[in-house]
DNA sequence: TGCATATTTGCACATTTGTGCAAATATGTG
DNA sequence: CACATATTTGCACAAATGTGCAAATATGCA
């Protein structure tokens, strides 16, 4: 592993490791269309400004997907990227390595 | 999902979602056996001090073990169980839910 | 006991982060 | 166009975070 694929997977988890965004991915994980924001504000402690801000990165990182529909915006949760980068740590931790 | 259960995998999300810890664990990852702190120094951009903070973050969250060993401490991956919150993780998120 | 080594801790500091509020922007509707 | 609704952005700010350095602590060894 590279030090830029450490640091790309830190970041992934850094998005995921804050109370507030997870329980908006948790949310989404529930659902099986589309959200819109406002619809997700009440999974989480803080206002429509807020949820915004958690949202964009969580699609910077490539978490959720967000579709525009007029004035509103759809999210979803990009479910085989997240548990493929997340597998992809389970399994490298728990693969006991060779004796050096 | 309580939001108990919310925190404590952001917490653990969290631990791992920097940098240099996760440096840290994925140079334990790699060693079969127990490490000295001193010896993980050199994978990480962090001086001794650092790197012990780090270490102490890591084990609060049950991601490292360490064993006393004289002026040493050793440092071990817990391997089943980090890689366990993961896979639970993956399998929320990419088991489709039932339609509402 | 005196010294070397390993690790932790206190302190200071710069940076990042999460947040609410108000204003701005974008878009649908009458 | 005027207004309502959805979302984003600028601003300010408190809190958390990561860091190095120096001092403290712990332990082994001569």
């Amino acid at each position: 592993m590279t030090d830029k694929d450490v640091q790309e997977l830190a970041d992934l988890l850094k998005a995921l490791g804050e109370m507030n965004r997870l329980s908006l991915v948790c949310r989404l994980c529930d659902c099986n269309s589309p959200q819109k924001a406002m619809c997700l504000c009440d999974c989480c402690n803080v206002d429509a400004s807020g949820v915004s801000r958690h949202l964009k990165v969580l699609s910077q990182e490539g978490i959720v997907s967000v579709e525009k529909d007029g004035r509103e915006r759809n999210y979803s949760l990009n479910r085989s990227f997240v548990a493929s980068r997340l597998r992809f740590l389970a399994d490298k931790i728990d693969t006991q390595q060779e004796q050096p």
